[in-house]
DNA sequence: TGTACATCAGTGAACGCGCGTTCACTGATGTAC
DNA sequence: TGTACATCAGTGAACGCGCGTTCACTGATGTAC
């Protein structure tokens, strides 16, 4: 069973890439390392050629997910100024799709409770998509408001959250646009 | 052992007190049921005769910590009107302390994303507390801006976890006080 | 007042299960000769 | 060109552990007589 010189990275990446959205659906304790290595086609065995155990799997898979997002948006955003980005993300995220899909959503909103919880290298994984993405909301912003980036990411979070606890679309549908509303009056009045 | 007519009531008690607390801690899953009953100084087998199943408890803990939570607001806004305790209400919760005491504190922050890998009793617990908190909320706001209730929620729920993710304690000092901030001009602006 | 019995909150051994992790093994392929 | 060997990603049985749940049992007390 010897393989190509790039089989071993392509089989990471997949790992990565099922681990990054399983953990976002069931959350880090709701996954299993046996359960991750049967959705690419492997055998819970080998996981460990590839990691040194679940917490590293895990770290990589938030890691992923934050780039993922990061990657998304670049795309979607290209070439919008700051107002016009900051209104698109805004829209994007504080959305009925978001909501229906935690496993390709934002990472934060999909595991802010679990987080607390875990162990060095997920928390840390963690940080720094937090605050990468606290940075990336704060340049659309003008010089005097970038210390309100974190707020806006905070309501973002906390509506989805919102939005996720109610059982009722058409009262979910309402959180997220009396959110938004709230959101873009704040980013020009604030 | 034969014990007087309330001792089971008030062992149902402990056993509910002490699981709204684990259970904001280390979440539902964190939380076992002999871990809880070792914790009011009981065995394992007689969490049987106060409840159907772990679930049951667990949707139990989260009513405790929405009631625990909605009681202390209660005590502390007595006599206030609406906007003052809307502040106040704003600086306890967006709070250092509040940070640092997930057990004590709100369980929406400290259970948000474990809620939708719930099962139907505690997700129902849950949006109830939700649901009676943005009531609170929007009483104390004048009539034309309630609908802004869960959006000040969220923003407050976010701040938490965010300010929970950062693992430097300045930091989260700062977000904590950019949101109070950015909370206040919106409540009187928007 | 005394005695036999019913009650039932709590005990603790046992269960089945799924988990993360370990490890001896496999076998197709690249390399050395 | 042919052959023996080393490599190493992946296999699958096995492990120890903690979990939720079950159940036969305990024993202090209230109640019936």
């Amino acid at each position: 069973m010897r393989y190509s010189e790039t089989h071993k990275q392509e089989t990471h990446r997949k790992v990565v890439r099922a681990a990054a959205a399983a953990v976002r659906a069931r959350g880090p304790e709701g996954v299993g390392v046996a359960e991750i290595m049967r959705e690419v086609g492997l055998t819970h065995g080998g996981f460990y050629a590839h990691f040194p155990n679940k917490e590293a799997l895990v770290a990589a898979a938030i890691d992923e997910a934050f780039g993922q997002s990061a990657r998304r948006f670049s795309r979607m955003l290209e070439g919008l100024d700051g107002a016009r980005s900051l209104r698109a993300f805004v829209d994007a995220y504080v959305s009925m799709e978001h909501r229906g899909n935690p496993a390709g959503g934002c990472p934060i909103a999909a595991l802010s409770s679990d987080l607390p919880r875990q162990g060095p290298a997920v928390r840390g994984a963690y940080e720094r998509g937090v605050r990468a993405l606290i940075a990336r909301l704060a340049g659309w912003l003008p010089a005097e408001r970038r210390h309100l980036a974190a707020s806006l990411l905070a309501e973002m979070v906390g509506a989805m959250s919102l939005s996720r606890a109610m059982s009722d679309d058409a009262d979910a549908e309402r959180l997220l646009a009396d959110a938004r509303t709230s959101l873009k009056s704040c980013m020009e009045i604030a």
